[in-house]
DNA sequence: TATTGTTATACTCTATAACTATA
DNA sequence: TATAGTTATAGAGTATAACAATA
């Protein structure tokens, strides 16, 4: 027997759509000003920033996908076009002749340089501003919860067989 | 450690990577589900399910444009793959004969009410479920307050689209 | 055999601009 | 002229599968 599912109270429908809305135009706004100043994808930025932040400027294709939610193809892509505009570079690891390491160029870094201050403005307009120091607290604690929850509970392990359902 | 980011401190920080990071494994894990199960996008399943809220289950295509972030020409191709699958009809309006008037069919409503209890469940297990009910209340007043910023102070400096300036 | 990464490919989605028609 | 919607088109992005090289 499967379980009763009622559908959720307003109040968690409330929290469910208004973070939706919330991420959904906080995404959009951030990644109109990375497209209009820095000609970045957010994805892309997301790579420049995690390699800033690494030590020493580099980490590995495989280091790299795992933070990201994307297919190892299509990190290929974007790390191939961060290549050709030279914010990034590859070379061959030597413990691991099989692993590429990545390095943000000098030119990489100035661009994230050069971008962060607006990102960063923008994050502020749109989210910190509408908010009290204690709401402020209490979301980071709240969502850092259900980021380590949702981090257990992987969506993709959710759903390991591809059982398709037959019709109904 | 030193301050890595001028502009944001680390709570600040803290809160915005959690909202981006919880809104991005949600966003995905939901978008894995309505594939799966009614091989619809979060689109195709945000169109229908504002259809099916709306009185009678019809909209005009500019309000359910106005609902979502999409651009008219998007929206038309959304509806089309609606309509070819026989999710929704389309009519021109009585009223202005300019506009048209999108409906849910019986087949479009039978689809979101199969698809809506995974959808739900997902929701719950993900973002719910690690949640106390103060959490739940704290952490819709908060975003409910963010969001109606966001609404008022909207970033579109290069979506000129409404007609706000006549001296051009 | 398993892992790392690339490539080839096909597909989905989105936006811009030109277009029709109505107001 | 302004608005509602469609179409043509072009580009970005993504995933899958086949592949080569290394462990």
């Amino acid at each position: 027997m499967s379980d009763p599912t009622p559908g959720l109270n307003s109040q968690q429908l409330g929290a469910y759509f208004a973070l939706m809305e919330v991420s959904s135009l906080l995404q959009y706004a951030v990644e109109e000003h990375l497209r209009a100043d820095g000609d970045l994808s957010y994805v892309q930025f997301e790579i420049l920033a995690r390699l800033v932040d690494a030590s020493e400027g580099r980490l590995r294709m495989t280091d790299l996908a795992d933070g990201l939610v994307y297919s190892r193809s299509g990190l290929t892509y974007q790390v191939g076009l961060l290549d050709k505009r030279g914010l990034i570079t590859r070379s061959p690891s030597p413990d691991d002749e099989r692993s590429v390491i990545v390095s943000v160029t000098a030119a990489g870094r100035d661009l994230i340089a050069r971008v962060l201050p607006g990102h960063v403005d923008r994050v502020r307009q749109l989210l910190i501003e509408p908010m009290t120091g204690e709401d402020l607290t209490a979301l980071g604690a709240i969502l850092g919860r259900v980021r380590d929850h949702m981090r257990a509970n992987p969506p993709r392990s959710a759903k390991p067989r591809a059982a398709r359902n037959r019709t109904t």
